[in-house]
RNA sequence: GGACGCGUAGCUCAGCUGGUAGAGCAUUCGACUCUUAAUCGACUGGUCGCAGGUUCGAUCCCUGCCGCGUCCA
């Protein structure tokens, strides 16, 4: 297969080629002890500044303060666009997703110089020496310039560092192409990581009123990396959506990493790294990764969860325990899954699930103020309060939430029964087909606000459908539900039933959550999808168990922990008679863990959070793969062209 | 796994129920010593995702496949 995808790529290459070693030739003339791959491939380069700092320094200050003061720099960084006119030329360099104008003039850098100039290209990294200007127009500029800073003296004005030897994306545009984003990333964080406005300062008539930045974040943010101005939307979009600032969102789920940790870490939490092989995977409703160790010749899974593992550590008496680290779930693809995405998980002895309550409200509230400044976000065109949590059961989320198309609401009887249930299902099923029937023809008879709520209501009659048929195990009536993957026609007739509690927390799925934009904590669990949670005092079908919601998915899981060896130990027996059912989600036997339960776990609380989906919160991102570096993607198959020859002769490595 | 949509130059996109493809940017050459989506002039660049079918003729219509996206499971 060819190094090159067209032709066009194979001519640039070579093109580029040529033009390096012109490089290279001029920069010998000048200095002949260097050698020629020092000349192509410089090893280093001493700059003064990085280029955010010498903005900070430059845009506060007028035309005639940077005539007066003279400062001098060296500067490193990418070639984002580049004009040459005449015997001078203008260029825009990018570093740590920022940008600032260089100004060549032949006059100043000599013919030499000037003519290495000519050959650099698009996406070229240089260093550059000059002083700090300001154009007829006001903007910021580093004039090149031989300089007089101890070590810079006799050095080139400008440094060629690595040439790109393939052709960036459409300066105006940037890279759009969604698989193209993810597929390179390194190309869309080249293109798509900066605010194409030239950096036009508000200073020239008011100087000291200038915004430096980075001056307005929180005292802790000392990274550069963060130091931007808060103008970072696009701002010369006009009809299509831009791509984000990848950058600024990647920058920012490092800085929601770093503020958990020292939530956790202030708070006595120890983190702690446990196996991410497993010979059972556990703790967690998933199927997991096969893989295989050689030299022991064991199978082994890639683990769904680090659960087991952080209890066995509160066993051991590490009292508080956290780990934010990679699990696998061998599952589809979709806005909200990726199969490896990252987890937080925590575990406090001595508490419940109520004190998780508090302490998840804490934490988001933390990080939010600590990445973003404010509790306030938008996604999905939503504004979200992270401050202002809803707390509800999960019982009372189905009746509240219970669409009207399907008649009264349950009470809190009907979700107490199997009969009830079944009779309450049949009712609202009914009273759907009665009510809602010019619904019933299809989508082409509804218009406008009517298709959104006919999709609506089929959806919902499938899965209540479904449900109803999972309580009695009567699949007779399947001309309701034939959507459903599970229950094709050719399904046996009857099937084992569904217990009660697994078809409750389906119907809580299909009617609530979609509506928990605002940040909500749904509590107390049915135990029959709970194989791990401590059953409440006084409701024994019921567990000590919530989920929280934000954006209309689940964030985060939580319970007080079973510490019952015996009951843990039935618990997975009846999971493995829900994967004898055929449930290849249904949890597996772990008697270590089993055992170490019998040593004592002290009464615990453990929650996990989803870190990809907290961050899509946070940075407004409608897709998990936005908030992933390198989502999975299926392997491009390029087609096989011929590659004859090779000028240089690469090695094959 | 299912439904719908998309795939045309390196990038961003046009392309009329069918007659072997266009623009801007980038590239190449030329002019220009304060430009900023620089400008002006000239040129180049394509197996129209892949494979079949219908047709005198397919980027366009049909079928299958591949990849991606959205929704569903």
């Amino acid at each position: 297969m060819s190094q090159y995808e067209s032709q066009f790529e194979k001519d640039l290459y070579q093109l580029r080629r040529d033009k390096l070693a012109q490089i290279a030739a001029i920069v010998r003339a000048a200095n002949p002890a260097i050698t020629e791959s020092e000349a192509k491939y410089p090893n280093t380069f001493a700059f003064t500044s990085t280029l955010p700092e010498l903005r900070a320094i430059g845009d506060p200050l007028s035309t005639e303060d940077l005539a007066d003061m003279h400062v001098e720099a060296a500067i490193a960084g990418r070639i984002m666009a580049i004009r040459v006119q005449g015997k001078a030329g203008f260029a825009q360099i990018q570093q740590h997703g920022q940008r600032l104008q260089i100004y060549v003039r032949k006059d100043d850098v000599g013919e030499a110089l000037f003519n290495l100039y000519k050959l650099l290209d698009l996406g070229d990294h240089i260093g550059v020496r000059g002083y700090l200007m300001r154009t007829r127009t006001g903007e910021l500029t580093l004039h090149a310039a031989p300089i007089t800073l101890p070590g810079h003296e006799d050095q080139p004005a400008i440094t060629l560092l690595a040439k790109a030897m393939l052709a960036l994306p459409d300066k105006y545009h940037g890279l759009e192409d969604i698989e193209l984003r993810y597929r390179q990333r390194y190309v869309d964080l080249i293109v798509n990581s900066c605010t194409r406005e030239p950096s036009t300062p508000s200073s020239e008539r008011t100087p000291t009123n200038a915004v430096i930045p980075g001056a307005a974040r929180s005292a802790e943010s000392k990274d550069t990396e963060g130091a931007r101005p808060p103008t970072t939307a696009n701002p010369i979009s006009t009809t299509a959506p831009a791509p984000p600032n990848v950058r600024e969102t990647f920058i920012k789920r490092a800085h929601i990493l770093r503020s958990i940790r020292n939530f956790f870490d202030a708070r006595g939490y120890l983190e702690v790294e446990t196996p991410m092989l497993h010979t059972v995977a556990g703790g967690a409703a998933a199927r997991p990764f096969k893989t295989h160790h050689n030299a022991l010749d064991i199978p082994l899974s890639l683990r769904i969860a680090p659960e087991l593992y952080l209890k066995r550590l509160v066993v051991g008496g590490f009292d508080r325990v956290y780990e934010i680290n990679r699990n696998f779930r061998n599952e589809g693809v979709s806005t909200q899954h990726n199969p490896e995405f990252t987890m937080l998980e925590f575990y406090q002895a001595y508490a419940n699930y109520h004190d998780l309550m508090k302490l998840t409200q804490d934490l988001i509230i933390h990080v939010a103020h600590d990445v973003n400044g404010t509790t306030l976000t938008h996604f999905n065109g939503v504004e979200i309060d992270l401050s202002k949590w809803t707390k509800l059961s999960m019982r009372e989320a189905i009746i509240k939430f219970w669409p009207d198309d399907f008649g009264p609401a349950p009470t809190a009887e009907v979700l107490g029964s199997r009969e009830a249930l079944e009779n309450f299902l049949q009712a609202s099923l009914a009273h759907c087909a009665e009510h809602a029937p010019e619904l019933g023809g299809g989508i082409a008879t509804v218009q406008g606000d009517d298709i959104e709520r006919h999709k609506r209501i089929s959806k919902l009659k499938v899965l209540l459908g479904v449900q109803l048929v999972m309580l009695t195990g009567n699949t007779t009536n399947l001309d309701l539900i034939v959507a459903d993957r599970a229950l094709t026609p050719d399904a046996p007739r009857h099937i084992t039933p569904d217990p009660l509690g697994r078809v409750i927390a389906a119907i809580f799925e299909a009617v609530a959550e979609e509506h928990l934009i605002q940040p909500t904590i749904i509590y107390d669990f049915p135990l029959a999808v709970s194989p791990l949670s401590k059953i409440k005092p006084n409701e024994p079908d019921w567990v000590e168990r919530f989920e929280f919601y934000i954006g209309g998915f689940e964030v985060g899981n939580a319970f007080s922990e079973l510490n019952d060896p015996d009951d843990q130990r039935r618990r997975f027996k009846a999971q493995l008679a829900e994967k004898e059912r055929g449930d290849d989600e249904a949890h597996a036997m772990d008697e270590d863990y089993v055992r170490a339960l019998g040593y004592g776990l002290p009464p615990t609380a453990g929650e996990g959070i989803g870190i990809d989906r907290l961050t899509m919160i946070l940075t407004g991102s409608r897709s998990i793969r936005d908030v992933i570096l390198f989502p999975l993607m299926r392997p491009q198959t390029r087609p096989a062209t011929e590659e004859p020859d090779q000028p240089h002769g690469e090695s094959a490595e």
